[in-house]
DNA sequence: GCCAACGTTGGC
DNA sequence: GCCAACGTTGGC
C-alpha cells in the first residue's frame, strides 16, 4: 500500500522474519469509490462500517486487492508484488503492508479468518484478476509504518497508537485464465444498463480503493468468466 | 467546517 | 508520460 495497493511483503506473520524488507506497498493498492458514496470515512473513529454499508448489510466476506507486479521504486524500495512473488514466499503467505489509506484500511480491519479475495494486478501492462487468495491472520499493526526506511514510514504514528494495519495472504490459485480489467468493465457497462452483478463493482465505483469488498454477486459472477472464452 | 491546492492512484 | 479521478492537507 500504500500507495496504492499493497504491498505484501516478505515475510508474514511471525515476527521474526526478516526484517527489512522491502517492497510493499503500495498498497495497493490500495482503494475504491463512487457511488453510494459512503463517506469517506476519514480518521480513525469508529464509526460506521463500510462494509456493512457497501453491501446492504452483511459483510460480504468476499474483498479485491490490488498490487503491482511490474518493478516500480518508491523511495528508491521496488514495490514490485505481483501473484508469483506471492507464490514465492514461504507458506505461499504475505503480510498486505503498505496500505495508507483510511477507507482501505478500514476493510483490512474488516476481514476474517479465511475470507477470500481476488489478487488484482494494477498499475502495469494488463490490469486485471490473476488469482485467488485467502485471509490467513486478521489485522494487525502494519511494522512498516513505524521504519524510517520504508516507503511508507508515518512519522505520525504512535507503537502504543499504530494508525495503520495490514492482514497476512496466503496464495490460493490462480485464476484459470487471467481477467483483465478491460472485460471486467465490459461487463460493468453493460450491467449498469441491465441491473447485472457488476453493475456496482466497486473497482469501477471506487476506482482508486487497494482494498475493497466484493459482493458474492459479483464474485461469482467473475469466477464464472474463468471458464468463458476471452471475448 | 469549507474548499482550493496539492499529491497520489492507476488506466491508457 | 499524460492526465482524470479523488483523497488529503491546511488556510481561513
Amino acid at each position: 500500500m500504500p500507495r496504492r495497493g499493497k504491498r505484501p511483503r516478505r515475510g508474514a506473520a511471525e515476527p521474526e522474519m526478516e526484517a527489512s524488507s522491502g517492497k510493499r506497498v503500495k498498497a495497493t493498492k490500495t482503494g475504491t469509490v463512487n457511488k453510494p458514496v459512503i463517506e469517506a470515512e476519514t480518521s480513525d473513529s469508529p464509526k460506521k462500517d463500510l462494509t456493512t454499508i457497501e453491501c446492504g448489510n452483511e459483510p460480504s466476506g468476499y474483498w479485491l486487492m490490488k498490487s503491482e507486479p511490474e518493478s516500480r521504486l518508491e523511495k528508491g524500495v521496488d514495490v514490485k508484488f505481483g501473484i508469483e512473488d506471492l507464490r514465492a514466499q514461504p507458506q505461499q503467505t504475505a503480510c498486505w503492508d503498505g496500505v495508507r489509506n483510511y477507507q482501505a484500511r478500514n476493510f483490512l480491519r474488516a476481514m476474517k479468518l479465511g475470507e477470500k479475495a481476488f489478487f488484482y494486478h494494477s498499475n502495469c501492462k494488463e490490469p486485471g484478476i490473476a488469482g485467488l487468495v485467502k485471509i490467513v491472520k486478521e489485522a494487525y499493526p502494519d511494522h512498516t509504518q513505524f521504519e524510517k526506511d520504508s516507503p511508507h514510514y508515518d512519522p505520525a504514528s504512535k507503537k502504543d497508537n499504530p494508525k495503520w494495519s495490514m492482514v497476512d495472504v496466503q496464495f490460493i490459485r490462480m485464476t484459470r485464465r487471467f481477467i483483465p480489467l478491460s472485460e471486467l468493465k465490459v461487463h460493468h457497462q453493460a450491467h449498469k444498463t441491465s441491473g447485472g452483478p457488476l453493475e456496482n463493482m466497486a473497482l469501477f465505483t471506487r476506482q482508486r480503493l487497494s482494498v475493497q469488498p466484493v459482493t458474492q454477486g459479483e464474485f461469482d459472477f467473475v469466477l464464472s468468466l474463468e471458464d468463458k472464452e476471452s471475448s
